[in-house]
DNA sequence: TATTGCAATAAAAACGTTTACATATTTAAA
DNA sequence: TTTAAATATGTAAACGTTTTTATTGCAATA
């Protein structure tokens, strides 16, 4: 038989009445206030102690509609992408440190998902929100920018709207990714692209055709496939590619899953990474070098984007007025064993 | 200069107002409750639409304190880990389909953090909880329970507190696991324990125990090594053991993290696998098969644990009297390539 | 002494809901 | 026709805060 033990419900109002003094006052002391006389606020600040009492956070939001609920929302596209697991760790750390709380949403890829989550966050009265639009004309995250809600995007930027954003230099990646292919002699170079309309993919893809070009190489259409940025299509893609009568010499995918996929497909078709088909990946992950032969890739500072976007949101919190701004971050090309 | 749109704050308010009649007849269309006029309610229900109203969820929790607020909370001890990805994907897909919103927390394996997060949790009066605690006899958890609040705790149980448990039959994994490699007949078989007072490192253990016993070979102390269940410690302890002067033939790794961090090792070494020393994995990964050789590894059904965990959890709040129970999932051997 | 100003506190309103209770209207039963 | 029951709606309280406004007491000034 369970006991019955009902709610831990202390509230300003049992602290005022065991300090004998009125709830507004003990609201005081909590939010440090001045004008408390200083012997009523240690009165206070013991019960308050002893009473265990923390303050109700959905009250608190209720009461203050657009600030200091300490929550912000962050909207993830596909959460199996280690990319975005980074990305949340850096976003969870500064906000742990500010003692906000978060309230994750994964919409993976799916629009209707995402317009539900949004509204949800936005009927939370989250005091800010992070997210990566499904495209750069998102209209349903537009539309909450549009609200005034604090908000920075991440990965991807959004086209008619001002609003700040922290993503990586995707062309460059992707030019040295492949640069360093074609001077390491490859010939018949492949893409394999994740979602073709997300901003991300065309500029790697720009990327990997600057960097055919800077090396006299020419850009086979049958060497560049478009699929949807999962570990499937990686599998798919790179089976196509690899059933070509003349098929790559080596390729470069266009994310981590993808890259996942393509090895799995290597792997079953018994060939040898580099000699048989090089490989060079967009995104590492942390046990990349745990692969055989360990990846070469192009590092995305996933985790320091979390950590700047959730900078960058609470400082627009505490200061909506500021300029919006663009964090172009920097990508490095990790070199192992894999080309 | 910014068009200060403020709040798109619709309230059942003006609705009412919109339609000439008390909020508590709105309030009464929107939660679908008997004993409204059907024209009264078309008529407001086409208001509602028109002015794009949606209930401020903050106000619900507030007013309904532990019930319909339709917020789960989530204690995850470790997002780097994709076992646990896994679990909060099954989570969140009945979450989902059951309009719940998800409070995520992740606290590293860190005790402060994990406090931190269960209170704010309570502060948000989430609906209930979906935890998995330090160890069985976590004490922040345990006085959750005490508080009423419906949790379900996975991966991990809890040893003085009645509470629903969803976890896996490790102990047999663990054996089905060594048991195989004993079969195929290596004989110096290492385990790379993860965190020693977690439950499941125990019970896996145990499990390597039973199967050395059954196929008669000695458990060797040397062979037998305790880390943090993270990457790292894969890595180094792996280290350790291939540096005997009489290494390990196998090795059964304790969790993926640690499964990854060992295969660095390995490979570092230029080691072969299964060759010179066979691998073989507690957790399976998505892209197990994509590692080369792909990785033999016993499979936990994570995103069914999530799922069930989420069920268990949402049936538990709609009947708090239900009394509690133990899900214990089966584990499935994926024989691959690399013993 | 009367007036002002300040410090400390209390009172009350507001945030957006749900719901118990009250009221008014209609329908059914006697 | 009267009464009772059912239906439809309104009123107001409550959830736990923060904050504006009001009140009190007291010291300082004129």
């Amino acid at each position: 038989m369970a006991i019955e033990n009902v709610y831990n419900k202390n509230s300003l109002k049992k602290v005022a009445e065991k300090a004998g003094v009125s709830i507004a006052t003990v609201s005081r002391v909590i939010n440090n206030s001045p004008n408390v006389n200083p012997e009523t606020r240690i009165r206070i600040e013991k019960i308050v102690k002893d009473l265990k009492y923390t303050p109700n956070r959905v009250a608190k939001r209720l009461r203050n509609r657009n600030a200091s609920g300490n929550l912000l929302g962050v909207l993830i596209p596909d959460i199996q992408n280690p990319f975005y697991i980074e990305v949340l760790r850096g976003i969870e750390d500064v906000a742990y440190k500010k003692k906000y709380a978060l309230i994750v949403c994964n919409f993976s890829q799916d629009e209707t998902k995402e317009k539900l989550y949004l509204d949800i966050l936005q009927s939370e009265s989250v005091d800010g929100l992070i997210a990566a639009p499904t495209h750069e004309h998102d209209q349903k995250v537009i539309n909450v920018v549009k609200t005034g809600l604090p908000i920075v995007c991440v990965d991807r930027g959004l086209v008619d709207a001002d609003v700040d954003v922290v993503l990586v230099d995707n062309r460059k990646g992707a030019f040295t990714a492949v640069d360093y292919l074609a001077k390491k002699g490859y010939k018949r170079i492949a893409y394999i692209s994740g979602i073709p309309n997300l901003p991300s993919s065309r500029e790697r893809e720009l990327g990997y055709r600057d960097a055919l070009d800077a090396n006299s190489l020419p850009a086979y259409d049958e060497l560049i496939r478009y699929g949807d940025s999962r570990h499937d299509s990686g599998v798919k893609l790179c089976d196509e590619l690899l059933n070509l009568s003349k098929p790559p010499d080596a390729i470069f995918t266009g994310n981590n899953l993808i890259t996942l996929g393509a090895l799995e497909t290597i792997h079953k078709k018994g060939l040898k990474i580099p000699d048989d088909v090089a490989i060079i990946g967009f995104d590492d992950m942390y046990w990349s070098i745990s692969l055989n032969p360990p990846l070469t890739a192009v590092r995305q500072p996933a985790y320091e984007i979390g950590k700047c976007a959730a900078e960058q949101l609470i400082s627009r919190i505490t200061n909506p007025d500021r300029p919006t701004s663009n964090m172009i971050l920097k990508t490095e090309l990790m070199i192992r064993n894999s080309c």
